[in-house]
DNA sequence: ACTTAATTTTATCTTTTGGTAAAATATATC
DNA sequence: GATATATTTTACCAAAAGATAAAATTAAGT
C-alpha cells in the first residue's frame, strides 16, 4: 500500500450546502415565494432556517422522525414553536429538508469512484472520505441511520431508484477492478456495504465506542488511528 | 483458512429467553406479586407477554423508543391498551423489558472467545455467529440500534460497566493471540467494532441492502454467501 | 354449580403535541 | 419618518397518547 494521496479539493469541507442541494431527488419545497416576488434568503432568513436546521439535526438524531417534537427543536433552535413553523411549514417538511441536506452530501465520496485509477488509490480515498464523514456530520449521520433502521419511511424511494442506480454503477468498477486482476474475487457489493457499515459505525454508534474505548472521532489521534485501522484490515482483506 | 467447523451447541437458537435473563444488569422487573403468593405465569401470561414483546420489539425497531405508541403495538399485538398495560405496567418498562431480552443474547457470543483456542477458529466462528443473530433477531438488532444510535439513553449506564468489562476481557484476548504471533498486530478494539459494525449491518440497514440488492438475510443462499464474504475479507484481512 | 381470582373491556382523564389565528413588534424602503 | 413588509409573540385548538378506574367477563379451584 502507498501511502494516503491528499485529500483533493472535492472533499466534504469544500462543498457548501448550495452545491448539495443542486438536482437532489427528493422533491424540493415548492418554494412559490420566490416565484411571487416576494425576496428570500435575507441575512435573517437565512440565519435561522441554519439554526433550526441545526437544531433539528441534533433532535432528530436522539429521538428520530416520530419521537422528536417541535417543542423540542424550537427550544434548541431558541425561538418559538410559531416562529419556528413560519420557516418551516410542518415537522415533515423539516424532517425532509434535514434529510435532504444529508443525502447528498452522504453519497457524494462514492459518485466519484472513478476506474481509471488504482482500485488501491480510489478505495483509500473513498473509506477516506466515509470516515471523514463521520467525523464532521456524526449528528447528521445519525439521523440518516435513524431513518434507515426505521425501515426508510421516507427515503426508500430515493434508495430504489437514485442510490440504486449509483451504486450499481460503481459495482462495474469494482467488478472491471477484479476482472484486471487488480483486486481480489471480492463482491462489489458487499465491499461497498462493508465500508459503509465500518465506517458509518464510528458515528451511528459514537455512545457505544465512547463507553468502551472513552474516544471519539473528534480526538485527532483516534481519527487518525481509527482511520488507518480500518484500511489496513480492509486493504489486505482485498487486494491481491 | 480451515472451513467453518460447526457451530456449537451453544448457539444462538438453543437459548430460550429463560437462560438469557439469567443475570441481566439492567435491573429487573419487582415481580412482586410472585413473593405475594398469586400464581404468575399461567398459560394465559405467558402467551400474551409474548405477544405484546412481540409487537413491541416490532414498533420500537419502526419509531423509536420515544416515536413507539402504546396504541400501535396494542394493536399489533391485538389487544386493547389498558389490556397491554395490564401485562406491562408503562410504556416504559416496556421498552426495558425488550431490551432486556436482547441484550444477553445480543452480547452472548462475545463471551465466548477463548484464547486456548486458535484466533482463526474463534473469530471465524464469532462472526458466524453474529451473523446468525442478525439472521434471526433483525427486529431486535434494530431496536438495539436505534436505541445506541439515539445516544442510548436507557443502555448507557449498561454500556459503562457490564459491556465495557466484557469487551475488556476480550480485547485482552486478542492482545495475546497478537503477541503469540498468530495474528496481525490488529488493535483489538477497533477489530471487534469492525466485526460488530459489518454483521449487525445487514440486520439495522436491511431496508437500503433490500432496495441495492434485492436480497436479504432470510434468503438461505444470501446469508451464505454474505457470511462467507465477510469472513473472507476480515480473515485476510487480520490473520498472519 | 359456586366462588374466587384473573383477564378484558368501556369510559374517561390529563398531558403532550402539531398546528393556527391574529395581534404585536421589528426591519426595510421610499 | 411614514409605510409596507417581514418576523415574532401570545393565546389557543383539536387530536393523539399515556395512563387509570371500575365494571364486565372469563377461567380456575373446589
Amino acid at each position: 500500500m502507498t501511502p494516503l494521496p491528499p485529500i483533493a479539493d472535492r472533499t466534504l469541507e469544500n462543498m457548501t450546502p448550495m452545491t448539495l442541494n443542486q438536482g437532489f431527488p427528493l422533491p424540493a419545497e415548492p418554494d412559490a415565494d420566490r416565484a411571487g416576488g416576494k425576496r428570500r434568503d435575507s441575512r435573517i432568513q437565512v440565519r435561522n432556517r441554519e439554526k433550526i436546521l441545526d437544531a433539528a439535526t441534533e433532535i432528530f438524531s436522539m429521538y428520530g422522525r416520530r419521537g422528536a417534537t417541535l417543542d423540542l427543536i424550537a427550544e434548541k433552535a431558541a425561538m418559538s414553536k410559531p416562529n419556528l413553523l413560519y420557516y418551516f411549514p410542518s415537522k415533515e417538511e423539516l424532517y425532509l429538508a434535514v434529510l435532504r441536506d444529508i443525502l447528498e452530501i452522504w453519497l457524494q465520496p462514492l459518485k466519484e469512484l472513478d476506474e481509471r485509477e488504482s482500485p488501491e488509490r480510489e478505495i483509500s480515498a473513498y473509506i477516506d472520505q466515509k470516515i471523514r464523514f463521520s467525523q464532521l456530520y456524526p449528528t447528521a449521520s445519525r439521523v440518516f441511520a435513524n431513518e434507515i433502521v426505521a425501515g426508510a419511511p421516507v427515503l426508500k424511494p430515493v434508495l430504489d431508484s437514485y442510490l440504486r442506480d449509483i451504486v450499481k454503477k460503481k459495482a462495474r468498477v469494482i467488478r472491471k477492478w477484479v476482472k484486471r486482476g487488480e483486486l481480489a474475487d471480492v463482491d462489489p457489493y458487499h465491499l461497498i456495504m462493508m465500508i459503509w457499515a465500518v465506517t458509518q459505525h464510528y458515528a451511528d454508534f459514537a455512545v457505544q465506542i465512547d463507553s468502551l474505548l472513552g474516544k471519539s472521532l473528534d480526538d485527532g489521534r483516534f481519527y487518525n488511528q481509527t482511520r488507518k485501522h480500518i484500511k489496513r484490515i480492509l486493504m489486505r482483506g482485498i487486494l491481491k
